[in-house]
DNA sequence: CAATGTGAATGTATTCACAGCT
DNA sequence: AGCTGTGAATACATTCACATTG
C-alpha cells in the first residue's frame, strides 16, 4: 500500500545525487559515462547504478556507457525540476531568510514566488528579492501564482497550523524545517529536515564508527532472554 | 565491511526519531510508554518499534510498555548527546549564520564552540553569541575546545579544502551543508544535508503520490529487452 | 492479562553472473 | 571487446505469530 509506483523508494532516493553528479560532469564538458565512473563517485557499485537507471528508463549502450546530458533530460522531467516547481516558504526567522538567500534552488529547478509570515511587523518587508506576505493571503496566493511545494520553517508551534493551511489551499508537498512531524492527508507528501536530528545521527555514526560503543551495542543484544530487572530505577 | 556494528543502519537512523518523540511526551508529564502507541505517532508498526529498540537494549516491562525517562537517557547515552558533543561551524555565509542563531542545538546534545571563515573582513565579528576565528587557528581551536565535530557550511568550492583542514586538525564527524560529496578518511564520518536534494527528492515523491509518472516510469521497465536505439539523439 | 522480545516467514534491496548489444 | 540490462542468488529489513514475562 505505501507504493509501488514503478520506482522503488531506495532508487528514488538516489536520483538527486546522481542528477547532481551528472550536472557537475557536464559542465566539465564530459559527454558520456560508464556506470562504473559513475558509481564510484557516488560510492555505489557499478550494478546498483545500472539497476537504478534501468528503473528510469533504458538510456544506456552497451560498450560506451550513459549519454549524459540524455540522463540529466530523463532525471529532470521524472522530477519535475525542468518546468521549474513553484515554490513558498512559510516562516520568516533564522532558518527561512536563510532558504530565501538561497540562490541555488532557481538552477535546481524551484521558484521561490512567496513567502509568508505571521509576524505583521514582518509583513511587507523584504528579504533578498522577495516581500513577505500575511499568511491570510496564502490561499489566494497558492491559486494565483501555481504554487505546489511549499516549506515550512516556522517555530515547532506554528508548524502544523501551517501545514493544515497549505493543505487547504491545496498545496501537494511540503518540506518541513520545524522539528516535529506534520500530519498531511494523502496523496499530500511532507517531508522533513530536522538540523538536531541530522547532528545526532552523525553523532550516533561517529560512536558507531570510533567503535566507541561496540560492546554497549552486543552487550543488551545477545543477553538471556527476559532477564529480571527491577522497575525502581 | 560498511559496517555491522549490533545496530542495523535503518534502525539507527530511527533513534533520532524516537528520541524527539519520547521527549515530547515526557514534556507533557507521560511516564511510560507502549510500542503501539510510539508506533502510532511515528508512523510505525508497534513490531518495529520493538525490534528497534530490542536492538538497543532490553528496557520494556511485559504488560506495561516502556519507562519513558530510561528510554531517553539509553539513546542520549547511545547518541553520546547526554555529555555534549562539542561543535564548530566552518563558512559564516546564510546557511553559516543561521546555525549559529539555532538555539535549540543545545538542548539536543550539542554546544557550538567555534566558527570559522576564511573572509578576513568577517574574522573578530560575532554572530549570536560566537566570534569568529581566523581558518589558520582551526587546529588549535580543535585541540584546546575538544571539538569532535563540525559543520561545514561554505561555498561548495571551498568545501573539501575545509573538510582537509578539519580532518588534518583531528575532527571525528562532519556535517556538511555544502552541495557536493565530501572525501574523508575512515573513520572520519561526513553526512550531507543539501537543501536541493531535499527538494528534489520531495518533489520526486510528490510526482508518485500525485500518480504523475506511472506510466512514464513502467513504460521503459518492462520494454523489449535491447531494442534498438540511435545513438544519435 | 496485556505487553514485550524474538525466532520464523515474508518482502525488499543489493549483488552476482552472464546473455545480448554496439 | 566492453559495457549494459536483467534473471537468479544472496543479504537485509520488516512483519507475523507466539512463547514469555511482570
Amino acid at each position: 500500500m505505501p507504493s509501488r509506483p514503478g520506482i522503488p523508494r531506495p532508487t528514488a532516493a538516489r536520483v538527486s545525487l546522481y542528477l547532481r553528479e551528472l550536472e557537475r560532469r557536464l559542465e566539465q564538458g564530459q559527454a558520456t559515462i560508464r556506470s562504473r565512473e559513475l558509481g564510484h563517485s557516488l560510492g555505489l557499485t557499478d550494478t546498483q547504478v545500472r539497476k537504478d537507471l534501468g528503473h528510469i528508463g533504458h538510456l544506456g549502450f552497451p560498450g560506451v556507457g550513459y549519454r549524459i546530458e540524455d540522463l540529466i533530460a530523463r532525471l529532470r522531467f521524472l522530477s519535475g525540476t525542468d518546468r521549474g516547481w513553484r515554490t513558498a516558504v512559510v516562516g520568516v526567522g533564522n532558518v527561512g531568510r536563510a532558504l530565501l538567500s538561497y540562490d541555488r534552488f532557481e538552477t535546481e529547478g524551484f521558484r521561490i514566488v512567496a513567502a509568508f509570515d505571521s509576524d505583521p511587523r514582518k509583513v511587507g518587508t523584504r528579504v533578498g528579492d522577495h516581500e513577505i506576505s500575511s499568511m491570510d493571503r496564502l490561499g489566494e496566493f497558492v491559486q494565483d501564482r501555481g504554487i505546489r511545494i511549499a516549506i515550512v520553517a516556522t517555530p515547532p508551534d506554528a508548524a502544523q497550523d501551517a501545514a493544515d493551511a497549505l493543505v487547504e489551499a491545496g498545496i501537494s508537498g511540503i518540506l518541513n524545517f520545524a522539528p516535529r512531524r506534520l500530519e498531511v492527508p494523502p496523496p499530500v507528501v511532507a517531508t522533513e529536515v530536522d538540523l538536531g536530528m541530522s547532528l545526532l545521527q552523525l553523532a550516533l555514526q561517529v560512536r558507531i564508527a570510533t567503535g566507541d560503543l561496540l560492546e554497549i551495542a552486543d552487550e543488551s543484544s545477545k543477553a538471556a532472554p527476559m532477564r529480571a530487572r527491577s522497575i525502581r530505577r
